[in-house]
DNA sequence: GCGACAG
DNA sequence: ATCTTGTCGC
């Protein structure tokens, strides 16, 4: 396969807003203003060959944290490429807010990709979020790639249960509006809730998850980069990117 | 005022 | 997110 590989090494140009926000209100503020570049509906196209993972982890006692970025090729879910980096948490932890928490280190992480990937599966909500720009759709918007959310647990929204079995899904709604979907990602397992990043479909984002969870409840992208993240963490492998 | 609140 | 032991099950 041919993938992109630009001389430098460094395959994504990913600028960080300047200045990145320091308080609750300017973080609001960057929300509100960049929400309406999300774009959600597939593109045009344009066949998914390699997908990444991406996941921050804490250290319980300090202010450290780890980003892991695990692209893998969509079909055989085989590791084509890895990236992480160590630094230091720089805003606290607002429900709503958390990119601006993991976002610039997930971004340096991403800078020290060699390949684009197609589509970046992202720890956490898209569209389901107070505002309508969730994690997903932040990363989404400063990468330019397709995006979506995958998370353990609801932010905003309500919805039915699905199904027991695995495949079945359901409306995760806010005042009749669809922002996301309850996917069975395993039979009899609490279900995990998909939302829409940027430049791509609920139902697309929906059939990709059951794709990439193959035999547990999150997606192999989210496991590879969470196990990545808490050994960079631990020590226990070198980060490849400098902090 | 009270409870909820992605990671 | 992280702190934590054992335990039930394939």
């Amino acid at each position: 396969m041919d993938l992109y590989v630009s001389e430098s090494g460094v395959a994504m140009e990913i600028q960080l807003a300047e200045p990145w926000p320091t308080t609750v209100a300017e973080a609001v503020a960057v929300q509100r203003r960049l929400r309406h570049r999300v774009r959600a509906g597939d593109d045009a196209g344009s066949p998914v060959r390699t997908v990444a993972g991406v996941d921050v982890a804490y250290a319980a006692d300090s202010d450290r944290l780890a980003a892991a970025v695990v692209v893998l090729d969509h079909t055989t879910l085989d590791v084509l490429e890895t990236s992480t980096v160590v630094t230091t948490a720089e805003f606290p932890y607002e429900p709503g807010l958390f990119a601006f928490r993991e976002l610039p280190t997930l971004v340096t992480a991403l800078r020290g990709l060699r390949t684009v990937p197609d589509l970046i599966v992202c720890d956490g909500h898209g569209l389901a979020h107070p505002r309508r720009f969730g994690l997903a759709c932040h990363l989404g918007i400063l990468a330019d790639v397709p995006t979506f959310g995958v998370a353990k647990n609801v932010h905003v929204g309500e919805f039915v249960p699905p199904a027991s079995q695995r495949g079945a899904t359901s409306p995760l709604t806010v005042g009749g509006e669809v922002v996301g979907a309850a996917v069975r990602t395993r039979s009899r397992v609490k279900p995990v809730f998909v939302s829409v990043g940027h430049r791509i479909s609920l139902d697309t984002a929906c059939a990709h998850t059951l794709t990439l969870s193959t035999h547990y409840r999150l997606p192999e992208t989210t496991r590879h980069a969470d196990h990545l993240s808490r050994e960079v963490l631990a020590g226990r492998i070198s980060p490849t990117v400098a902090g």
